[in-house]
DNA sequence: ACATCATTTGAACACTTGCTCAACTGTGAG
DNA sequence: CTCACAGTTGAGCAAGTGTTCAAATGATGT
């Protein structure tokens, strides 16, 4: 019961043991995914970066992207739901912001990193 | 033409506006979603930390992860698309390592961010 | 030339996703 | 209370995604 995981031919017993040692446990790395998944739409990463410079109301987020503002809603419930954003009443009016300051970050070093692709 | 963008009430016009400027320029935006996707997978998102420990060839990465061959190089393809991975052949054996170090670092925040919210 | 091994690729499929539309909350005004 | 408005929610659907299986490359050894 050597080679039970597949029919794979191993290489480097060693640094396959090195690499697994490096890899978050899995429930963090769940949540980063769920998180970066998060950030890979389009429609969402324009409303983080948009919540990222200014508090917005639901109206105005869909105002500026020019999309629906059921399908902001919606967009905005998966976000608050990874706790990316946050939100506070005004009476009628909800205006959200982004929860964390973590995600400006990657979300900046990200852009850094196409931006410097793209030179 | 002034709400000709659809029905959606205006809350205001100079937040929208300085919110809109925070915008990366649309091809940005669209690459920068597109790596953020390819992150936001489970799978992907265990081989480039592993290939950010070390460098792999195809049948360790699957060996490591528990996945079909045939399904690591399907991702491994989609990462080289992206410029997030690099390759270089030796004989038959094909080593995979990360590209780039800003990936390495949006990979360290992100981590850093859910740790922390795990507290 | 042939067999073998590591990897790639294409097609097929179940599953997921993001949108729209319509119905529903819930808050403030008359 | 009733109406209008900001936002939420659920169902439905077209489009996209990740895996598997089988066939095709491409490099090495005999």
């Amino acid at each position: 019961m050597d080679s039970d995981i597949c029919q794979v031919t191993i290489v480097d017993r060693q640094r396959i043991a090195r690499a697994v040692d490096q890899l978050p446990d899995p429930p963090v790395l769940t949540e980063v995914a769920a998180t970066f998944k998060l950030l890979g739409d389009p429609t969402r990463l324009k409303i983080l970066h948009a919540l990222a410079a200014e508090e917005l109301c639901v109206c105005d987020l869909a105002a500026l992207l020019a999309v629906s503002i059921s399908a902001v809603s919606h967009q905005l419930r998966l976000l608050r739901g990874q706790g990316v954003v946050r939100f506070r009443r005004e009476g009628k009016i909800v205006y959200y912001q982004l929860d964390d300051d973590h995600i400006r970050q990657v979300m900046a070093d990200m852009r850094a990193h196409i931006e410097s692709c793209r030179r």
